[in-house]
RNA sequence: GCGGGAGUUGCCAAGCCUGGUCAAAGGCGCAGGGCUUAGGACCCUGUCUCUUAGGGGUUCGUGGGUUCAAAUCCCACCUCCCGCACCA
């Protein structure tokens, strides 16, 4: 048993103290690998660790193999959440506080100061780094910078004119999720129960009463062909308003809504709903008139609180029309008989439906009355077949024969167009309320700022860089093209939140994912702002300038910044180093938007040399299966669990359970497993010296060539970051091999192996380096190895150590006791004699043809057959066609690979390899083991066995 | 709806691109044995099914097809998951 946390926190000190992980420029090839940094709102989990651990593991890999590696590190204080958190401790939230102090472990001294959010991010920042530094991170720590340090401020703003100056960067009007208390815009966290404020546009069809003008809110304006009359809430106070000039007829709410929604509203009058029913109205466009009937299903809080009605097409309305015509309303008998007059209007076509659509899915859904809750299901069908799949009619004049889908934006546009309508944004899930408790609106911002992602221009050099960098895994790229296209203007600002400044407009603060788009190049600048060489003051634009794209005059610079010439010089000489960054990680979720802006700022303010080498994106972390979520309290401090269970063990616990893309499952069963398995890697480092072996063995060549294949698949593995292949290779493949080889030399009873062994734990150990950091210091150091791991080299291949006829001689002795146990297996007997006869050199030869041919793509046995027989050596198949067949199917059951090594190297003595197995068998099954070949005249034969010898399976004999 | 991904033997999960190493890696679980004072840990063996000679049968969401040969290629269908915006 080891104490992990004591043993590792050993190693850290000692990469610390001797500085392994910070880098400057050199002579050496730079890898420059970095990962979006954290939002420090909560301590780490187990989730978070995965990107951090695989970045990581990069990171020590290329340093393993030479290369001068930057892993750099900053905290991103910039946003809004934290802000919510801060207001929420203001009001003394109780929950809030009990999460902090129970879940988060937050002492109770500090939760009093987060009424400040900058003490928020400051404690999460430094219990997140510590986080990091336990998890083994082979972090330069001298590079860290937050968000709002005001060099970094600088940057920003350096970056927000230059994408000004290139005209990327654009005002305009937006429609925001809006808190009318807080003045702000609402995101799903801000809230109560979490509800994302998605919303909808609706269309406001304007109709005529007389000087009035009675809007009517709907998703279907194509149905304006279809409108039969008006309903309204005759239980309603409706208000009179001047809404932009005009003398409108609302609801009180939506009164409310417009006013956000940037029109000029003031309040005339009143008018009940029952008063306007039986009113006549004019229709927009086709200048119908229609009357107003009065209907329960109309809720003044939905839309304008009026309706237009569309029997046809609506359930809702055409059910309304039946329970009018029923005589349910307590309405007078000339409305009765009007309303009786009416008949629904059919303009939609749609398979699978009759002439009055509604009236199909209203008798599908058994509907009885307006008030049935079945009719918003009904609703649903039926409009997203119709918007599918329906087709406009004849009297619909210009828009006939046109499909619904492309009508409808169509007759938008046409009422717009002609003022007769206006645009109403609706939200989904209303009421969604406001932490603070208020409820929430839609609310246009006119002053808004974008970053211009529709550029076509911008979009198409972004898809020619996605397509030429590399990505991992692969599959992935099409996700990044898809989202270049689909991307269009993006909001850059908002105006609460930790963060920089708009520098042309000090209302604004640059919104988080636009500030994160390109500050790995601020790392360069951050080691020089910490060892305070660099501060605020000697920051504008010509610096920037000069150190990120070179230009300018560096005396005039040097001068007018007041930074010495020199420093000037090395920092650009730094950055023109490092940049640009070779492999950028990041969970999958950021595809759609951290990690595309990555690209398209990099494209826009840099040349070209400088724009990212390569993106690897992996899935998330699974806990025992299921997703891990704060209300499930599945989440698993990463902090706690290194105390309990080491770093090294999680690391791979993360890693080892799936491939790059796919979500890992994280289970405390795994993570025991794999310390386990460490351990006993561990003990056995202490078994065996460095020694020289003097006589090498048929077995020593083989584990040789073995480890030398692992080695190589591993290196590709890692290359293409399959980490968990790797993983598997590093862990358990070589087990395998090695206990082959242990089982060999103690049925041989050799003890010259030390070295051997010595030599492939080594190599094994250096590979586990990148992902066990810390424990694989732990068994170099046991292995007696100078030196740390972490600074020894990946193993380099050599392809010559990989000697084919040791490897086949291996795999003959494999199969062949195999066939021995599972003969032993099925028949139960107890063996005294095991007899093996090898197959005769006509056999090879003809072996050798069948596999030629094979290898060509002849499997016919006919022809094989024919062929042999051709050839007098090989003619002897004639008397035994079958041999042919059992051959074929011999070879076809064997790896390619294996297939081509007998092809170069095909011959090996079998009589001589199979007499090594009798030191095995007579270990494990205490028998004597003869071998024989087919027609030896000295053989003992007693079943008449020899002759279905074939090569590469000698027959046995067993009694 | 659009876009992406997945469905494998008790569970998790490789394999699929590049068809024959596939009854299908590995881990976990389970069963038997060893070790141990016991438990844990560890080691060995087994883990679709039939089989007294190294073999056969039926499997990789469903149904077709291509091929000497399909988990793998093609077509259709079913089911599940994720993203769709100003939010880190």
């Amino acid at each position: 048993m080891i104490n992990w946390p004591l043993m590792e926190d050993k190693w850290r000190r000692r990469w610390r103290e001797e500085k392994y992980f910070e880098s400057d420029v050199s002579i050496r090839k730079k890898f420059f690998v970095t990962v979006a940094y954290p939002y420090p709102n909560s301590p780490q989990h187990i989730g978070h660790g995965r990107t951090y651990t695989l970045a990581d593991v990069h990171a020590r890999f290329m340093r393993m193999r030479g290369y001068n590696v930057l892993f750099p590190m900053g905290f991103h204080y910039t946003g809004t959440p934290i802000l919510g958190m801060a207001r929420r401790i203001q009001e003394n939230d109780k929950d809030l506080i009990e999460a902090f102090r129970t879940l988060y472990k937050v002492p109770v001294q500090n939760i009093k100061e987060f009424s400040e959010p900058v003490k928020i991010a400051d404690y999460f920042h430094q219990e997140i780094k510590a986080g990091m530094i336990e998890m083994g991170f082979s972090i330069d720590w001298r590079r860290e910078f937050t968000t709002i340090d005001p060099e970094y401020n600088k940057f920003i703003e350096w970056q927000f004119r230059k994408l000004r100056s290139k005209n990327l960067v654009k005002q305009g009007s937006h429609p925001v999720g809006w808190c009318p208390k807080d003045q702000n815009p609402v995101s799903q966290h801000d809230t109560l129960g979490d509800v994302e404020p998605n919303f909808t546009e609706y269309v406001l069809v304007k109709f005529r009463l007389e000087n009035y003008i009675l809007a009517t809110a709907t998703l279907r304006p194509e149905t304006i062909f279809g409108v039969t009359n008006l309903w309204v809430n005759a239980d309603t106070v409706y208000k009179k308003a001047k809404v932009n000039g005009e003398d409108w007829i609302l609801s009180p709410e939506c009164a409310r809504k417009l006013e956000f929604l940037d029109k000029k509203v003031s309040l005339l009058g009143e008018i009940k709903g029952s008063e306007l029913a039986g009113k006549k109205v004019r229709v927009p466009q086709t200048h119908k008139e229609v009357t107003i009937f009065p209907a329960s299903f109309v809720k003044s809080e939905n839309g304008t609180g009026i309706v237009m009605s569309v029997p046809a097409h609506a359930p809702f309305d055409y059910q309304a029309l039946e329970d009018i015509k029923k005589g349910i309303n307590k309405i007078d008998q000339n409305l009765l008989n009007a309303a009786k007059s009416i008949n629904p209007i059919s303009i939609i076509e749609t398979n699978g439906y009759g002439e009055v659509p509604a009236k199909d899915v209203i008798q599908k859904f058994k509907i009885q009355d307006q008030n049935s809750p079945y009719l918003e299901e009904a609703t649903k069908e039926l409009y997203s077949k119709e918007f599918y799949a329906g087709r406009l009619k004849d009297n619909t004049g210009q828009f006939a024969g046109k499909m619904v889908a492309e009508a409808k934006e169509e007759v938008k546009n046409w009422i717009l167009q002609n003022k007769d309508a206006d645009v109403l944004f609706e939200l989904n899930d209303a009421p969604i309320r406001c932490r603070c408790g208020t409820e929430c609106v839609v609310k246009i911002l006119n002053d808004q700022w974008f970053l211009d992602y529709s550029s076509k221009k911008w979009k198409e050099e972004a898809h020619t860089w996605i397509n030429e960098m590399k990505i991992l895994p692969d599959e992935i790229r099409n996700e990044f093209n898809y989202v270049i296209d689909w991307l269009r203007e993006r909001a850059c600002a908002r105006q609460h939140g930790l963060g920089t400044k708009l520098p042309w407009d000090k209302d604004w603060i640059v919104e988080s994912l636009s500030d994160s788009v390109i500050y790995m190049a601020y790392y360069i600048l951050a080691k020089y702002v910490n060892k305070k060489q660099i501060t605020a003051e000697n920051l504008n634009d010509d610096f920037f300038e000069y150190v990120f794209l070179g230009k300018g005059d560096k005396n005039k610079i040097s001068h007018e910044c007041k930074v010495d010439k020199e420093l000037l010089e090395i920092i650009r000489e730094e950055f023109e180093y490092f940049y640009p960054v070779n492999a950028r990680h990041s969970g999958r979720d950021l595809v759609p938007n951290h990690l595309t802006f990555f690209v398209f700022n990099h494209i826009a303010i840099f040349p070209k040399k400088y724009w990212p080498e390569e993106i690897v994106v992996n899935g998330s972390v699974l806990m025992e299966g299921a997703k891990m979520s704060k209300s499930m309290g599945n989440i698993i401090p990463l902090r706690d669990a290194i105390q309990t269970y080491g770093a090294d063990p999680i690391r791979l616990a993360i890693l080892i359970s799936a491939e790059l893309l796919q979500d890992a499952d994280f289970n405390l069963d795994a993570v025991k497993g794999i310390r386990n398995k460490l351990e006993i890697i561990l003990e056995g480092c202490s078994k065996y010296k460095q020694k020289e072996t003097t006589t090498v063995q048929q077995e020593d060549r083989w584990l040789e060539s073995r480890l030398e294949q692992i080695v190589c698949e591993t290196t590709l593995a890692m290359e293409k970051m399959r980490v968990r292949e790797a993983l598997h290779k590093i862990l358990y493949e070589i087990d395998s091999d090695i206990q082959w080889y242990l089982k060999r030399i103690e049925a041989k009873n050799r003890t010259d192996v030390e070295g051997i062994l010595h030599d492939v734990l080594s190599k094994r150990v250096t590979m586990l380096s990148p992902f066990a950091p810390h424990v694989a210091e732990e068994m170099w150091e046991k292995l007696g190895n100078d030196g740390t791991a972490s600074r020894s080299s990946w193993p380099v291949i050599t392809e010559t150590k990989i000697d084919p006829i040791s490897l086949q001689s291996e795999n003959l002795l494999k199969s062949t006791l195999e066939d021995i146990k599972n003969i032993l297996k099925v028949t139960k007997i107890t063996p005294t004699k095991i007899i093996l006869y090898t197959a005769d050199p006509w056999k090879m030869k003809a072996y050798e043809k069948i596999l030629k041919n094979v290898t060509k793509g002849e499997t016919k046995i006919g022809v094989l057959i024919k062929l042999l027989i051709e050839d007098k050596e090989t003619a002897f198949v004639k008397n035994d066609p079958d041999f042919v067949k059992k051959i074929v199917n011999d070879i076809l059951s064997e790896p390619i690979e294996l297939r081509e090594l007998k092809e170069k190297m095909f011959h090996i003595d079998e009589k001589k390899v199979l007499t090594e197995l009798s030191s095995l068998v007579q270990k494990d099954l205490g028998v004597n083991l003869q071998v024989f070949s087919e027609s030896d005249p000295q053989r003992s034969d007693p079943k008449n066995r020899a002759r279905s010898a074939r090569p590469f399976k000698p027959a046995i004999f067993i009694e």
